[in-house]
DNA sequence: CGAACTGTTGAGAGGCTTCAAGCCTAGTGG
DNA sequence: CCACTAGGCTTGAAGCCTCTCAACAGTTCG
């Protein structure tokens, strides 16, 4: 399934930005980039698959990736995005279980492979380093709490407003306001939790209501403020 | 809030039970348990409140303490229950942040709190105590990861039959298929994420359908087979 | 240029929630 | 000892939110 087409370039390999690795030193920084394996994936390609093992996690440089879990019916439940600077794989790596998730590019992505045993050896020999890696699970399992609240309290129409809102902090806006990243109606559905034509339904009634433009997939903000209150956050 | 009445006995204060404090060295241990404060709550006491502070995380040694987030309208949403040899607060504590949850007794429960630089200090001088700790928090991650699945994509009939179920693995039975942990239609209702009145009536069906036996909060399991069944997995 | 996928809209059905009323149980105070 | 109260439990009825099904338009791509 890992087609690499083309070459990452050198600049799009770097580690040296994720906060994850700031505090290994020299050795440790060069077994890391020695022993990584960068690769180039396309739009469409699956990094690992539910189920599949796992010899390491990913270090996302560039592009999006799509994490998701198959429900009912084969149907999707994203988990969430992970985009440059982020870490993918690693739960499942280190519970040493099989993949529970499905990573799906969905942004041109270039991801560099830490296999296990670098992981091991840095979690051996560098605290700080397991320390911040704690950190990111913790972030991580707090999220998915706050989400696990609002899934099962919240309206459908709230849950969307919430995840439009989310999208905005996660990914930029451009001078026009406009959502930076290209996701399918199904996908949205997906995230929320709901059918696609209710998502198709919401989006047009936020657009009716000004909080909203849409043009195929591109997501324009005209009114934060209201679309937090219908989040109701 | 933290009111012990009676002091836990020396046995209902012992960490050598822990998984996670396995792989410390004799300094360590004695360092743990001098450091560490044991109390005996009684049931409905609150441990820590969403916003509050945490001075550091606890270890249940005995009884059952429910951990909820407060939704929309005070509506309680159970994220889950930890029992003898588990921990809580520790995810707001690793990352400095103010607790997002409320903990409360619903068993009397004996707890052991270890302060923040405690924790620190196995951390830095221990990386086998970091994996265990790595572990455990990746370990709740794939739990909160598959519930949200399951709360976004199936029916709360579904979900009520996943909850009893998940229940009989996480607190034992008596003899008689009895589940030794009581709760009320409410906090099942919290942890299902639907209306108290919505678990009564499944309840009585699951009755009706010789799934399950009812008397008062007791809930007798008669059927397990066909109660896997209706929660689809 | 058709096939396959995505997006849109309408109609109907049904699962769940909400509201309301009453019952039961346990704990309290006269 | 018993009425009283509060909180939990139960049931019914009404209604709405959301899903499903179905048909069709638009888009992309080989």
């Amino acid at each position: 399934m890992r087609i690499a087409i083309k070459r990452p370039t050198e600049e799009e390999t770097q580690l040296s930005g994720f906060h994850l690795f700031k505090k290994l030193n020299d050795d440790e920084f060069s077994k890391l980039n020695f022993e990584k394996t960068c690769s180039l994936y396309k739009k469409g390609t699956v990094i690992y698959r539910e189920g599949s093992r796992l010899t390491g996690f990913f270090c996302v440089t560039k592009g999006i990736v799509k994490i998701f879990k198959t429900g009912i019916d084969g149907k999707e439940q994203i988990i969430r995005f992970a985009k440059k600077g982020e870490i993918i794989a690693y739960r499942s790596l280190l519970s040493q279980e099989l993949a529970c998730t499905t990573a799906k590019v969905i942004d041109e992505a270039v991801l560099c492979h830490i296999p296990y045993h670098t992981l091991l050896f840095l979690i051996e020999s560098n605290w700080q380093f397991s320390h911040h890696m704690l950190q990111i699970v913790c972030s991580e399992l707090r999220q998915a709490n706050d989400y696990i609240t609002d899934i099962a309290q919240k309206t459908v129409r709230e849950r969307l407003a919430e995840v439009l809102l989310l999208l905005k902090e996660n990914f930029d806006l451009d001078n026009q306001n406009t959502l930076q990243i290209s996701l399918t109606r199904e996908e949205l559905a997906n995230m929320v939790g709901t059918a696609t034509e209710s998502v198709i339904r919401l989006l047009s009634e936020f657009k009716q209501d000004k909080m909203i433009e849409l043009q195929g997939r591109k997501i324009k903000f005209l009114d934060i403020p209201n679309l937090r209150r219908v989040a109701n956050i």
